[in-house]
RNA sequence: GCGGCUAUGGCGGAACUGGCAGACGCGCUGGAUUUAGGUUCCAGUCCGAAAGGGUGCAGGUUCGAUUCCUGUUAGCCGCACCA
């Protein structure tokens, strides 16, 4: 019989020793065991170490793995560190520190803090991006996909990060900045290495319909891909070029006045000779290279451009020679740089007509274009039009399409605004790009049995001013002979970007030390997909769709079993300051997982992070509602001393363990941790109201309580002598016909307002419970001398009598 | 501007498929224990004396609406000239 105080610190340690040594979390090798894939976003070892919120999708699935161990699967619920990348860069670039120590020292210590939570990880998987047997097989991956042209080289305008002095994708851009460091972000031409994602942009769009994702998930996946179904078509000019242009509303074609072409299009140096205003061209031309992207945003709200004179487009369907016009709001990067403007029926091209005093001609009507652009396409019908005039927009779309591509002129189009992955960082703390540049041969793939190529430990790892990588530097290592041919060639200097390691980290933990594959083929059966993933929604359109990428990508070579990774995907909110502010070291707000677990131990602190709200949404930290939890865990710490024999459940207590097992069970799986907690609460006090508890009941109890409160229900199942460990137990299982309560209260309401309540037999027959109804006293004289319109009875729940 | 989400007591939050709004917890009030504070235990706690009224606001559908529909306000997140 314990009777002495519940202290939270002795017993974290002692269990969690004995977990890690007994190994009991380790994924069994065993593969004839239902298998369960559970996969939290493994975390980037940052110097500051881990806040509360990083407990909250940690404990959250491990509830589920817990359970799921204890209902009989074989549960792979794993943990690594996500450690090459900038901020541990710059760490050690600002503190004379080697990253590689810096990245041993911030996971040693992140690594205590997670421990400390006692979740249930398999520590014999345990990863890291940084180590050579790892990122053998991110570059192996790499080389995979630049043998089949799906990693390519290309000079282009990319964005650059003035103060991190390195390239950044266009996912990492947030509001012209640099999403990291929040510097400025401008425009530079430089030859790069991309990765060809838009020739998956259609089915990594429509793959989505097959997997369970939390919705807001699949539409932000949708809107970034952006899927557009319309025409391309060529206009005639009068240079004798055709003007290649993209559309979705082919229907306006006789509303369009003029061209617009981007800045960079490439029809305006073949047109050099004719344009009587090349000069001004060019000058506008210089200006929008200038700005980044973010200013051309910015500065053009107030449309701007200059009119091609000597050039004019003419419209195919009544054969108008309409202006051309150059303006950085067509942008060359999506389409064909080119657009056909319909002022009428597009705000932007209306702005911009209105500026240049061009003609706005109606060809849908609806609206008034006098005012504004009319750009509904679900009513409208079409006027001024020729033969599409009377048709709706829909219908107009289709006859113009099949009109286009009569004349040969163009054909209905799928356009994507998804971009392809700038993947390269003239950094040096990631992957080396496994290639040489060979004055004969041109880039050569490094043979694989040379990976890992490793990267090479130096002094001096600061950024360059010339934009290139610090290993540029590094004369020895540059030079090389060519794989090919033999002659002496450069190694490619450029890493890969902090994505590259997390795009299939998932795949490794299935079999972390194969060296002949990133893991064997039954591993992959076996586990794979991931049952559940949890993780950001920063993560939406950058880790989470690159990782699919890449994952097709390696279904297509064979590798991966399945075309998508994940099976299920949900997102876990924010857990704010207790200012109800992001959790920032500069507002003076965290609050560090250390300090809770401290004060009230690490079941406490894994309770409360549950108990907080909905698991989907943003919730601020309250220290003072931190004691309820471990009052709670109190209370059931203090069960023994009201422990009787008996290992069944008292008759009066049947239903509500059932009921109980049944809430637990359902509410975890649905991620509804907080409503579980409340109903083992809930049932406590129930427990404590009848002065006793028996061994069976207290078994189940404990059972129930485990996956949130490991450690206490862990110590009170050996202390009580209950047989056995709990993870050697099964989960309890409940009988849905004793979850049904005998009598029930029901309310009676008269025209819906609330009268009075009735205990009835749950089976009653419903004349029966309405002639109760009737009799009962309220609602007696509400209805007396009243005429009866009608009755309602809803089984278990009310009597609604409607009177006049 | 576009896309998505949210709004319930003093606070965090519950509420199945349209069926008793406020479960559970914090806080607060009163009482018991204690020299006292803390802890623990007991009782109470949406507003209102009551009738009644209450889920951001205004309508609608329904016997019945926190839940469905229309409009509107406020806030959060994502995207941002994608033709």
């Amino acid at each position: 019989m314990p009777s002495k105080p519940y202290d939270p610190k002795e017993i974290e340690a002692k269990w969690q020793r004995r977990w890690e040594e007994s190994g009991v979390f380790h994924a069994k090798q065993d593969f004839s065991l239902p298998p369960y894939y559970a996969l939290i976003e493994f975390p980037y070892p940052s110097a500051a170490g881990l806040h509360v919120g990083h407990g909250r999708p940690y404990t959250g699935l491990d509830i589920v793995a817990r359970k799921r161990r204890l209902q009989g699967y074989n549960v792979l619920y794993p943990i690594g560190w996500d450690a090459f990348g900038l901020p541990t860069e710059n760490f050690a670039i600002k503190n004379h520190v080697h990253p590689e120590l810096v990245t041993r020292n911030n996971i040693a210590h992140a690594k205590e803090q997670v421990q400390a939570l006692g979740i249930s990880y398999d520590w014999s998987r345990e990863i890291n991006t940084t180590d050579p047997s790892y990122y053998k097989w991110t570059q192996w991956i790499f080389l995979q996909m630049f043998k089949r042209g799906l990693a390519y080289k290309k000079e282009m305008a990319v964005n650059w990060c003035t103060s991190c002095k390195c390239v950044l994708a266009n996912e990492e851009v947030v509001g012209g900045v640099c999403e990291r460091c929040g510097h400025e972000v401008i425009r530079k031409t430089k030859s790069q290495w991309m990765l060809k994602i838009t020739e998956y942009a259609q089915r990594l769009n429509d793959d989505l319909d097959g997997v369970d994702y939390i919705d807001r998930v699949k539409s932000q996946q949708r809107y970034w891909i952006g899927r557009s179904t319309g025409a391309q078509l060529r206009f005639a000019t009068t240079a004798g070029d055709d003007l290649e242009i993209y559309t979705t509303r082919p229907d306006t074609l006789f509303g369009a006045t003029y061209m617009v072409i981007s800045p960079e299009h490439p029809l305006i140096d073949a047109w050099k000779e004719r344009l009587a205003n090349f000069a001004e061209v060019e000058e506008y031309r210089r200006a929008a290279q200038k700005k980044s992207d973010f200013e051309r945003t910015e500065i053009n709200k107030d449309k701007t451009g200059v009119r091609l004179q000597g050039v004019a487009a003419i419209n195919p369907v009544n054969g108008a020679e309409i202006p051309v016009f150059l303006s950085d709001y067509v942008l060359i990067s999506y389409g064909t740089g080119a657009i056909m403007a319909v002022p009428g029926h597009d705000t932007r091209d209306w702005e911009f007509a209105k500026a240049y005093g061009l003609p706005v001609v109606e060809v849908v009507v609806g609206g008034d274009v006098a005012k504004e652009a009319f750009t509904d396409c679900e009513t409208g019908t079409m006027v001024n039009s020729g033969f599409l005039d009377g048709l709706t927009v829909d219908e107009a779309k289709k006859k113009i399409t099949a009109w286009i591509a009569e004349k040969g002129i163009g054909a209905e189009k799928v356009n994507f605004r998804l971009r392809d992955w700038v993947f390269a960082r003239q950094r040096y703390w990631g992957e080396p790009i496994p290639v040489v540049h060979c004055p004969h041969c041109g880039t050569v793939a490094l043979p694989e049995d040379q990976l890992p190529l490793q990267l090479p430990m130096v002094e001096n790892y600061e950024p360059t001013d010339t934009g290139e990588s610090p290993l540029a530097l590094l004369t020895d290592w540059v030079s090389t002979t060519c794989p090919q041919c033999g002659a002496p060639a450069r190694r490619e200097t450029d890493t890969m970007p902090q994505w590259a390691g997390s795009s299939w980290y998932f795949l490794r933990y299935c079999d972390p030390n194969n060296d002949a594959a990133l893991a064997s083929k039954e591993a992959l059966e076996y586990w794979m997909p991931v049952n559940w993933y949890n993780g950001g929604m920063e993560h939406t359109t950058l880790h989470l769709l690159y990782s699919r990428f890449w994952h097709k990508f390696l279904y297509d070579i064979g590798v991966a079993p399945q075309s998508e990774p994940y099976a299920k995907r949900t997102s876990q909110g924010m857990i704010l300051g207790e200012d109800g502010e992001k959790m920032s070291k500069s507002r003076g707000n965290v609050v560090n997982p250390d300090d809770i677990i401290n004060a009230f131990g690490a079941d406490t602190m894994r309770l409360y992070i549950m108990f907080i709200g909905d698991f989907e949404k943003t919730a601020a930290w309250n220290s003072a509602s931190v004691k309820g939890c471990r009052r709670f865990l109190e209370r059931v710490w203090g069960l023994t001393e009201l422990l009787t024999p008996g290992e069944g459940y008292r008759p009066a207590f049947e239903g509500e363990f059932h009921r109980a097992i049944r809430k637990v069970s359902l509410d975890t799986e649905a991620l509804k941790h907080n409503t579980a907690i409340a109903a083992l609460m809930a049932l406590l006090n129930g427990i404590y109201e009848s002065g006793s508890i028996t061994r069976g009941e207290l078994k189940t109890f404990l059972l129930l309580l485990n996956p949130f409160a490991p450690h206490m229900t862990e110590e009170l199942w050996e202390q009580l002598r209950f047989g056995g460990r709990v993870t050697d137990q099964s989960w309890p299982a409940y009988d849905e016909a004793k979850c049904t309560e005998q009598t029930i209260e029901i309310a009676v309401q008269v025209c819906g307002k609330l009268k009075g309540k009735l205990v009835i037999a749950a089976d009653l027959p419903e004349a029966e419970v309405l002639a109760l109804a009737k009799a009962e006293p309220k609602t007696a004289e509400a209805i007396a001398g009243k005429q009866m319109v009608k009755e309602f009875y809803i089984k278990g729940r009310l009597v609604n009598l409607v009177v006049k």
